[in-house]
DNA sequence: TGTATTACGGATAAATAATATCCGTAAAAG
DNA sequence: CTTTTACGGATATTATTTATCCGTAATACA
C-alpha cells in the first residue's frame, strides 16, 4: 500500500505556492520544471487541488496557480485527500456475512455497526488523518525556513522570479 | 491508496484462530470456506503470516494453522505488516534534489535528514502504526465475545468443529 | 510401505490501478 | 487575432493486485 506520488508532488507544489508573493501565480509548466516532474501528469494533480478549492487556477497569459486561501488554513490532510481521495485505507468487504452462521443483514434503512476488525482499522486510519489534519502549510513553511540554507531558498526564489518574468 | 484485501482476510483468520481450543489446527481450505474467499489465494496470506511467525503451519493430515503465540502477544500491526509489508505509506523521491538550486546530496556514508514534507508524512504513518500496535488479538476477542450474539458465535464454532472432525 | 492430506513456494495469467501522454476547448491578455 | 494558460476527455503504458495452477516435501495413518 503506497500513496501515489501525486501526493508528494502536490505537497511540494503547495509548499512553493505558500511562499509566493501576493498576487503572483505560477503556471503548471514552471512548477513541473522546478521539480523535474512530468508536466502533463502534474496538471492532473493540480486540477484535483483546484477542484478541492485548495489552489485556484487562472487562464490566459500571466495565468497559473496560487493558493486559494491562507497557508495556515490548508492542512496536509486537505491536500492528501484532494489528490488521493477521502476513502479509508481499509475497506471492509463484510466477509462476516459469508460465515455459515451469520447475523442477518440489517432491515432496510438501518445500518449495522461495522465489524470489530473494521473498527480498529478505521480508528487507525483516523489517527493518521488526525495527524495530517494537525499540520498546515504555514507550519511547513516555518520549518523549511528554519532548516533550509538561505543560499538554497534564495537561489530557487531567484530562478522562479526569473522565469515568471514576462 | 488501499490496503490489499489480504489484510482483511488475515485479520479475520487470526480472529478465528485466536478462539481455537488448544492443540487444534485449521487447514487453509476450511478457513477459506468459512469466510467464503478463494482458497489458493488465501494461502498466500497465511504463508506470509507463517513467515512472520504469527501463525504456525503443520503439514500432513490433521495439519493446518494455529497461532504461533498468545493472542495478547499479537498486535494488529504484526498482522498488517506481515501481509502488507513494513514499508511506509509515503515514499519520498527526493524531488527537492531536482530543484535548480539544490542542496548537495550528502557525502558518502552520511545520511541527510529527510525533507520537511516527508517527515510530516512519516509521523502520520507512525501514528497509524502506533494505533495498530496498541490493539491485540486478545482485545479483539474480548470485543467480539461481547457484541456478537451467542447464537452466531456458537453456530460458527459448531460448523468448525463438525468440519474439523475426522 | 504406501496413500491421503496438507503447507509451501514457484510460475503464470487476468484484472485493476497508477503513471503518463496527447489533444481539443475555452478563457484571458495584449 | 494570436498567444498563453487551465481544464477535461481519451488513450496508452507500466506496475500492482488478485487469482489460479502445479510440483515438492512433510506428516499421519492404515
Amino acid at each position: 500500500m503506497q500513496l501515489k506520488n501525486h501526493v508528494e508532488w502536490a505537497l511540494h507544489c503547495c509548499s512553493v505556492l505558500a511562499s509566493l508573493p501576493d498576487g503572483e501565480r505560477i503556471p503548471a509548466k514552471l512548477l513541473a520544471e522546478l521539480h523535474g516532474i512530468p508536466r502533463e501528469y502534474l496538471s492532473k494533480a493540480l486540477q484535483a487541488l483546484s477542484t478541492a478549492e485548495i489552489v485556484s487556477g487562472t487562464l490566459g497569459p500571466n495565468g497559473g496557480y496560487r493558493l486559494a486561501r491562507a497557508p495556515s488554513e490548508i492542512s496536509f490532510l486537505d491536500i492528501v485527500e484532494a489528490v488521493e481521495g477521502k476513502g479509508c485505507t481499509f475497506v471492509c468487504t463484510e466477509i462476516r456475512d459469508n460465515m455459515p452462521c451469520a447475523e442477518k443483514p440489517p432491515s432496510k434503512g438501518k445500518k449495522r455497526r461495522p465489524c470489530a476488525v473494521a473498527r480498529v482499522m478505521y480508528d487507525a486510519d483516523e489517527a493518521w488523518r488526525s495527524h495530517l489534519r494537525s499540520v498546515t502549510l504555514a507550519d511547513l513553511a516555518k520549518t523549511v525556513e528554519k532548516e533550509v540554507p538561505l543560499r538554497v531558498l534564495k537561489g530557487n526564489a531567484k530562478w522562479l522570479a526569473a522565469n515568471l518574468d514576462r
